[in-house]
DNA sequence: CTGAAAGCGCTTACAG
DNA sequence: CTGAAAGCGCTTACAG
């Protein structure tokens, strides 16, 4: 069966693919010339007159380099792959966001996303090798992928703490923001504290944990209790609605939630159970998303920078991909804690 | 400066990338042999011998096909990109999951995402179609994007209510939900109803709109409030607090959002806004989540199958792009109301 | 069953 | 400044 230009149907659109050649006769010039001129490497090398020539051939054609052809001949794809676990969360919206204008037009940022509740596979890494991207992103690892990489690989990482110096890294200073809020529930008075972990086993999530139950413990509190669920604020809702009962019984009065939306999740399941906060329990999260300052009570929070994050890896990619000078390679972006009414009760204030 | 291996240092990793010559050398065959049967056409065209020769080598080395050779030779790539505006809803995590399955191993799944807030931009298509993805999956587009598909193009669209006849589409009957929901209201006995919509202008969410205004309005409601807001819960829960003065002061007893995470947001704020769900209002929403059977109160959805149309859509593009048979290229999905007591009140259950 | 060879579309030294 | 030509790695008729 045949479409109506002729071209069999389950032909791929290049067919019609106006190709470099096509410019180079429309111009009456060489592809030598077109490929300076539109990979804008014209400067000095192109006559005015022929430059011309072939900006108005190819706006007339409709041209646009195969990324095919580009990539076997340069030896990668202008595609930049970010590597990502829980796309849901709202944290990756502005992260991404702030990726794609760091790396700019030459790049096109795509994302790989690992089944809900699952880290990513490491055999995904060789499928997504042989694309040939310019570059990787590689937000929140664990140790597997990262030693899945191969030598030689562009790639930034995001958010990994402590898992390599090897690759150029934008870290969120998670421990210290950890240690920061188990001082805080320290001095509010808490004597038993519990932590809402998250299910996919990735070292951003592990270094939270420890760092806040580590403090916690050098502080004389007791943090017996965790309990794991998937990002989604729902998800944690569940979590805690059940683990809760035996926390409330072995006298827990604050639990952390490992990023704001676990946090949410605990917030509306202890509004269901009827359980006061802060009065009666103090609740806290990570990465003071926009939203946590209008959650009722306002939610206390581990700040993270997303935008910047994704500025920065993006920032650094760019200039490994370019060959410029990539700056430093171990970059650790400061965390605070945003104190809220979740935590701090109102006689305090 | 170089590497320990001697490869410069801003070079990719291909610098010891393996080729099919290098396979083909070490399994003393051709080339040709060696792409036969790497990739599975080697059934009565290559010895069993050669065959086991080759995947030895494959083995050894540690072969991958390189997508840039390969592509440029088949005319496309083993990526299928998914285009997706909110991804931040966890809707989409299921249908990932969904279609990824349904592609199979043989197709890398890779989305292309859009800033918050905004519909994708059509100028990103060619830059896409110049990846020779083996096809897209388009959700939720808008009548421009569909517009700007060139013809050829392997697509399959996904919850674009009425937008083309010409691209294989796998639908959800948001209309058909939508009336429903509208009736259910009037049932209830509701005389004046508010839509809370999404910012982002895609088609799904104006026949979401359309459809339960005009139903609303046949029945003799009157539904003369809309506001809009992104999808996430907290964006809408602050839409909601901004407008719920004007819309209770003219009367209104129901809101429906435009999704589930919209309704989230409509119950949290009424929640802290003091306003008892379902007695003094009503809340509902599309998509049936997961999650909302355990809100509370549970919540009134339109029933979306995510997990179907995922499916539907991933194989529907399988099979246009293996040329076999696509089967029916216009799918419609039930959609069905599920009643709970976000719009139920206790006596009528 | 097998391999030599053409060709996919681009980029980049290279010679002029 | 310009173009002819080689080469990136693969796939696919084609001849044997």
């Amino acid at each position: 069966m045949d479409t109506a230009d002729g071209s069999p149907l389950a032909r791929p659109a290049g067919s019609r693919r106006v190709t470099a050649a096509m410019v180079a006769r429309e111009a009456g010039v060489s592809t030598a010339t077109v490929s300076l001129v539109v990979s804008g490497k014209a400067r000095g090398r192109v006559s005015a007159a022929n430059q011309e020539k072939v900006e108005n051939a190819v706006a007339r054609l409709g041209y646009v380099v195969d990324t095919a052809g580009s990539s076997l001949s340069k030896g990668f794809s202008p595609v930049v792959v970010l590597i990502a676990t829980d796309i849901t969360n709202p944290f990756y919206a502005e992260l991404i966001s702030a990726a794609r204008a760091a790396l700019g037009d030459r790049y096109e940022l795509l994302l790989s996303v690992s089944d809900p509740g699952s880290p990513t596979d490491p055999a995904s890494i060789p499928r997504l090798i042989s694309q040939r991207p310019a570059g990787f992103l590689i937000d929140a690892p664990n140790a597997e992928l990262v030693a899945s990489l191969p030598a030689g690989t562009r790639a930034v990482l995001l958010d990994a703490p402590g898992l390599s110096t090897t690759w150029p890294t934008v870290n969120l200073d998670v421990a210290g923001g950890a240690a920061e809020l188990a001082r805080h529930l320290a001095d509010l008075g808490h004597r038993r504290v519990a932590y809402l972990d998250s299910v996919v086993e990735v070292e951003t999530f592990r270094v939270r944990r420890e760092a806040f139950c580590d403090t916690a413990a050098d502080l004389g509190l007791e943090v017996g209790c965790q309990a794991s669920s998937l990002t989604a604020v729902d998800d944690a809702a569940s979590a805690f609605a059940k683990v809760w009962p035996a926390w409330q019984a072995a006298g827990i009065s604050a639990v952390v939630g490992c990023t704001d939306t676990h946090a949410y999740g605990i917030l509306a399941a202890a509004r269901v159970a009827g359980v006061s906060v802060p009065d009666a329990l103090a609740v806290a999260g990570f990465d003071d998303l926009p939203y946590s300052r209008h959650m009722s009570p306002s939610l206390t929070s581990v700040s993270l920078p997303a935008r910047e994050l994704g500025d920065a890896a993006g920032r650094a990619l760019r200039a490994i991909i370019e060959g410029g000078d990539p700056g430093d390679h171990q970059v650790m972006l400061t965390s605070r804690l945003i104190r809220r009414d979740s935590t701090v009760p109102a006689p305090t204030r």
